[in-house]
This record gives C-alpha cells, sequence and structure tokens, in this order.
RNA sequence: GUGGUUGUAGCUCAGCUGGUUAGAGCGCCGGAUUGUGGUUCCGGAGGUCGCCGGUUCGAACCCGGUCUUCCACCCCA
C-alpha cells in the first residue's frame, strides 16, 4: 500500500454513526436555544489578525492559528525581525489574518460592525467550530465545536437566571443527570483581592486560587507566594478555602471576608439574586453551586461566572462556560453595552454522553428498507415502490447491482437496515412485496399499502 | 511552548538478549448455498513493522531526527 494519508494532529474524521450523535447533540442544544429566543448568527472561520489578538491574553495570542499571506509575503515581511529571528514580531508582518479562537470575540466585532441594524437587547447562539494550536489531549482538540448563546444590551440579571435555565434545560434533554453548574462572580474575586491588598495582583491570584481542587491548599498559597502575593495576604483569605456546605452557607463564609469591600458586597449581592430566583424555580436535574475558586477563562469577565463540570463519575474538564462581560464591544469602540453568554463545548459532551451510553439508539437508524435488486425489470418495479415510500416519507433504497442474494441480504444487515424487500417475478405478476424483518427473519407477502403500515 | 509516552495486516494486539520466508484473533474476499443475511465448515488475499537517517555481517527490535497518539505542565471547551 502506498504511503497512508492522514489529518493534523488535534483534528478528526467523523464517520456516519458519529456524525449521526453529533447532530443530535447539535440539535437538542439548537431546540433550547431556540425556546429561549435566540437567534442564530455565523461568522467566517477567518478574521483580520487584529481582531483577534491581544484580546485572550498572551497565552491565547499563541494558541491563535495565522493565516499566511498570500503572494509574495517575504517581501513585506520585517526584515528586521527576521534578522533577529523574532517570531513574535515577523508574524505581524507576514499574517493579517488568522482562524477563529472563540465565537465571543467575532461576536462582539459582528454587534459593533452591525449595531445599526441590530435591536437590543440581541439574543444570538452560534453554533460553528473554532480553533486553537493547542497540544491535543482527551477531550481537546485543535479544531472542535462551541455553541454559545449570549445576550447583549442588557444588564439585567435575569439574564443569568435564565442561562441558569438554559445550561439546565439542554442537559436535562440530553439525559445527562449529575452536572453541576458552578457559579461564581468576578466581583467577588476583585473584592477578595482588594480586601488583602493585591488588588493588582488580580489575575495572578485567581489563576493560583483556580487551581485549588488540582493542586491543594498549599500548592496555591505556594504559586501565590511565587507571584509575589504576601505570606499575611493569603493569611487573610485563608477561610476561602475552607469553604463547605450549602451555597447559602459559603455565601455566609465569604460575607465575613469581604465585609470591607463594596466590590465584593455587590458580588454577593448578584449571586445571591441568582440563588434566589432559582430557588423559586427549581432546577430539573442540574444543580446550582457556588465556587469562589472559579476563575476560568478570559480576562474580560466582569460579572458572573459559569463553569460546567460533567457528572463526578466521569474524567473530564469543563463542558461549558460562560460570564458576564460589561465591556467586551469596548475593546472595538462600542461602549456600555453589556453582554453575557454561556458556551456549550460539543466535542466533550459527546465523549461524556458516549461513556455514560446515553445516545438514543434511533440517532443512529437510517434506512428502514433495502429493495433487493434481482436484474433490471425487476429493479424498475422496485424502484417504483421506492419512490412511492418516500413520498410516504419513508427511508428506503435499492441495491443498485443485481449481485448476489448473499451479498445484499449482507450488505442490508451490516447497515442495519430492518427491513429488505423481494420482489420477483412472482410479486410483480401479483403487484405484491415479500417483506423480510432481519432481526426475527419472518417475512410475508404484502400489498404496497401493508407495507407501508409496517414500515412508518 | 516544556517534560514524558505511543506507533507492527482494515481493527485489537503478539513478536524472547538484534539472526532466514513477521504471527494470532476479529474483519474482508471466494466457495459449501446462482430467491434468503446474522450461525457453522473450507479456501484466499492483505505488511517498504509510522517516516528519514545512523550503528551492525545482519534492525520490527539499538541510536538520532521527524510525524502521530496519549499523559503531565501551561492554558482551556
Amino acid at each position: 500500500m502506498a504511503q497512508k494519508p492522514s489529518i493534523p494532529k488535534g483534528t478528526r474524521d467523523f464517520n456516519p454513526a458519529e456524525v449521526a450523535k453529533r447532530n443530535y447533540i447539535f440539535e437538542t442544544i439548537k431546540a433550547e436555544f431556540k425556546k429561549f429566543g435566540f437567534q442564530p448568527i455565523e461568522t467566517p472561520s477567518f478574521e483580520n489578525s487584529d481582531t483577534l489578538m491581544g484580546k485572550y491574553g498572551e497565552e491565547g495570542d499563541r494558541l491563535i492559528f495565522k493565516i499566511l499571506n498570500s503572494g509574495d509575503f517575504l517581501k513585506k515581511a520585517d526584515s528586521k525581525a527576521y534578522e533577529v529571528k523574532d517570531s513574535l514580531k515577523i508574524t505581524a508582518s507576514i499574517s493579517e489574518k488568522a482562524l477563529r479562537y472563540d465565537l465571543t470575540v467575532p461576536f462582539a466585532r459582528y454587534v459593533v460592525q452591525h449595531q445599526n441594524e441590530i435591536d437590543f437587547p440581541f439574543k444570538r447562539y452560534q453554533i460553528q467550530p473554532v480553533w486553537r494550536a493547542d497540544r491535543p489531549q482527551k477531550g481537546r482538540f485543535r479544531e472542535f465545536f462551541q455553541c454559545d448563546a449570549d445576550v447583549v444590551g442588557s444588564k439585567s440579571l435575569w439574564q443569568e437566571v435564565e442561562f441558569v435555565q438554559l445550561y439546565d434545560a439542554v442537559f436535562s434533554a440530553l439525559k445527562l443527570e449529575g452536572v453541576t453548574i458552578k457559579i461564581n462572580n468576578r466581583k467577588v474575586l476583585s473584592g477578595f483581592a482588594e480586601v488583602i491588598g493585591e488588588k493588582d495582583k488580580l489575575i495572578d491570584f485567581t489563576v493560583a486560587l483556580d487551581k485549588l481542587d488540582k493542586i491543594g491548599e498549599e500548592g496555591v498559597v505556594k504559586e501565590m507566594m511565587q507571584k509575589g502575593i504576601a505570606e499575611s495576604a493569603i493569611e487573610k483569605i485563608q477561610p476561602i478555602f475552607k469553604l463547605q456546605g450549602s451555597f447559602a452557607e459559603k455565601i455566609n463564609g465569604i460575607k465575613a471576608i469581604l465585609k470591607t469591600s463594596e466590590t465584593g458586597k455587590e458580588g454577593i449581592k448578584e449571586l445571591e439574586f441568582i440563588e434566589q430566583a432559582i430557588q423559586e424555580m427549581p432546577l430539573n436535574s442540574a444543580k446550582l453551586d457556588l465556587d469562589v475558586t472559579l476563575a476560568r477563562g478570559l480576562n474580560y469577565y466582569t460579572g458572573a461566572i459559569f463553569e460546567i463540570s460533567a457528572p463526578e463519575n466521569v474524567k473530564m474538564g469543563s463542558i461549558g462556560g460562560g460570564g458576564r462581560y460589561d465591556d467586551l464591544t469596548g475593546i472595538f469602540g462600542l461602549k456600555n453595552m453589556s453582554g453575557v453568554g454561556i458556551s456549550f463545548g460539543l466535542d466533550r459532551i459527546y465523549l461524556v454522553l458516549e461513556e455514560l451510553n446515553l445516545f438514543p439508539k434511533a440517532v443512529t437508524q437510517n434506512t428502514k428498507a433495502l429493495f433487493i435488486n434481482f436484474g433490471d425489470k425487476e429493479a424498475l418495479y422496485a424502484l417504483k415502490a421506492v419512490q412511492k415510500l418516500r413520498k410516504e416519507n419513508i427511508t428506503a433504497e435499492l441495491f443498485p447491482d443485481s449481485s448476489k442474494m448473499k451479498k445484499q441480504m449482507n450488505y442490508a444487515n451490516k447497515r442495519e437496515i430492518p427491513y429488505v424487500i423481494l420482489a420477483g417475478g412472482e410479486e410483480m405478476e401479483q403487484e405484491k412485496f415479500t417483506l423480510k424483518n432481519m432481526k426475527s427473519g419472518e417475512q410475508q407477502k404484502v400489498d404496497f399499502a401493508a407495507m407501508v403500515k409496517t414500515l412508518s
């Protein structure tokens, strides 16, 4: 065999069964998005580099796939950067476009660009692939789909409440139980930093705090100290490492710490608002939990922060996330436009559903009936019936070649087609069809109407 | 981006301290069975051992590079 072709690292092919299952997830999510009043938009797979660069932090810039300029790009390259082999600097001069890294920033760009045509508050959903030049791992790909729903143009906390409900609605529809919707608030995190007098180290502080469940209290303290946060400061917020119990109990715990921080208190108020609303309208299958260590994500979150944990028995990173960003469109010149949104990680949800065996059987079902081909005369008779069946909304097909019976039956068997229809000279004369149930092996000679009845 | 790991038939994997023609199970193709599949029996095809180079009389096996897989870190869906 010749050299086998291959696909790039971190990308995948999807076979028919996989596509069917993925579509099932897409359709389920989409149906809930629509029920909540979101409308779809789509944006290009690549954007101008300056739309994306600098929006995800230094780390993010590194993970953005850059597209090489067409033509004689070296002619226009930054020769100084080239001389000293400064990859970072030369990139800007040889690449002007980049593959989209997420759906939020392109959405912000979209809102600013089309601000005059949009009726605010604007609720949009978007399901498209994104690309990251990351090193792949389980559930981590270089091309994957995000399913986002966002609202811009409203500061109302009712949006947050609705997003919690939307998460719950989607996971309930997917029959995925035991999902935890973790919530936090940027203002609470700012409050912590303020209280300990390390306001300017907010990012370092939250990034370290975010790792609590992974590296433990000791690890977090160590990392904070490495980042230059004073030991005495860390001691002050020690209680947050040990927060336990119900949502309300945890709130009480942080209230004590944040009593001197106006920002912090505001964050608490927001969290309480959302929690109380959810208590009035209980969730179906998911659980809402406060996690003050949750920092997750992008620096532009200003209020609520969401992250979705898969059920405990599945080893998988977060399967969704989101939050409130007061000033995302500000980067593109549109001020005072608050947005809040959530995202579903389709590829990871797939892995979780697969692991827990939660895909409905019907998802992969395809053709209902296969007509055996006995020759041209019989094939014509069969195809006429196929055409009529399709008009009845029944998926049917004719085996294209008059191959051996064994081969045709085998084909039906392999494809798990539930019915095979045999129609030869005898059936043609009587205007009937021999309908064989592939599972039971039973067969009977029926007329078209009876066949439709069995197949529908 | 850093450190580690993996790659042998379509698939899952054997293959001893380097030693002739690299194996198994499953699958595939053909036949027993030319209007009856999933069971059984018989036969068959299919491998530059990820790729490139090196060491050696000799490499699937040792060494280097590269690609890929998975894992940890970074970060994240």
